[in-house]
DNA sequence: CGCGGTCAAGTGGCT
DNA sequence: AGCCACTTGACCGCG
């Protein structure tokens, strides 16, 4: 098991996602930006190193306007060796890297501009990882998206997107999340079957939107959507309720007894953890000591 | 230098 | 009808 936290880190005085408004566009501005941001990844990577924190999501502002037709910079060239180079501490420290595309990319959407916008983004997500030079157990999370009155027909314009339009290279590294209000597990389980792509599981998501599923069953439903030599083992997102707070509302730090329980629960399965937990590496530090005294990590 | 408005992009639930 | 939340605030102009 690896645990991890996504995209920022709170203790370091630098973040990876800096950019700029597009009516500042320019080359460089552009450069600067993306130099600037990898500089704090391999930052943020050698202090995850340092505190046993294996597992990181990339953040999507790493090159800004990647994916936007603004941007006609061959940023891939120009930053390849320093890709590279943060690829080789990735693979060295054998760390586990995913990156989540936003809410925008929706390759169900009955708008084609929408669907061509998201394919991007996951060209532009996917050549990032690719560039670092990682295998096909670095993925891509998205969800399923829109439903538009109709569940059905979404799901099969998503798997006719899938087979009909996406590139290989971001087949190879895409999984889809189940989401706290449309696509629950059992949606994603059809998505599986028309795609092949596994689930990324997220508990606190299963507890918002089910079809009832116990957490112990459902992580073992979506575990055997992963083939292990080509996709590694299950991905999770763990989180919890806010108390108090609108339902769905991320806590800000993790409740250790939640934690205990998710992982009493689900003792014996094999996963990497990313906790989305609103103060980040913080709570992923308590959380893997917690791992570490129930025997689940070294 | 701190504050508030705004920023490329979508969708659905809540008030 | 508009606001909010979402995996993640950061930028920019103004006082």
């Amino acid at each position: 098991m690896k645990i991890g936290y996504p995209c920022i880190n709170e203790s370091l005085d630098c973040s990876s996602s800096r950019t700029f408004r597009l009516a500042s566009y320019s080359e460089e501005r552009l450069i600067s930006s993306v130099e600037q941001n990898l500089a704090c990844l391999r930052r943020i990577l050698e202090y995850n190193v340092q505190h046993g924190m294996l597992f990181f999501r990339l953040t999507s502002g790493l090159v800004p306007f990647a994916s936007h037709q603004v941007n006609t910079y061959n940023w891939q060239e120009h930053f390849q060796p320093t890709f590279k180079s943060l690829g080789d501490y990735i693979k060295s420290h054998n760390m586990r890297i995913s990156m989540h595309p936003d809410q925008f990319v929706v390759l169900n959407s009955p708008n084609e501009q929408t669907v061509r916008n998201s394919i991007a983004e996951l060209v532009y997500q996917g050549s990032v990882l690719d560039l670092m030079g990682l295998d096909t157990t670095a993925k891509l999370q998205i969800h399923g998206g829109g439903a538009y009155g109709d569940k059905p027909t979404a799901l099969n314009r998503f798997a006719d997107v899938y087979h009909t339009q996406l590139p290989e290279a971001v087949k190879a590294r895409l999984c889809v999340e189940n989401d706290d209000r449309t696509y629950s597990l059992q949606d994603c389980l059809v998505l599986h079957e028309l795609t092949g792509m596994p689930i990324i599981f997220d508990n606190f998501h299963h507890e918002c939107n089910s079809n009832g599923e116990p957490m112990r069953e459902a992580v073992q439903l979506a575990s055997q959507t992963w083939q292990p030599d080509r996709d590694g083992i299950l991905m999770m997102d763990y989180s919890s309720q806010a108390p108090g707070e609108r339902k769905g509302k991320h806590v800000q730090n993790i409740q250790e007894q939640l934690f205990h329980d998710f992982l009493a629960e689900t003792e014996g399965l094999d996963m990497d953890l990313m906790l989305e937990i609103k103060d980040k590496e913080a709570s992923a530090l308590k959380a893997i000591e917690i791992a570490r005294s129930m025997g689940r990590l070294k």
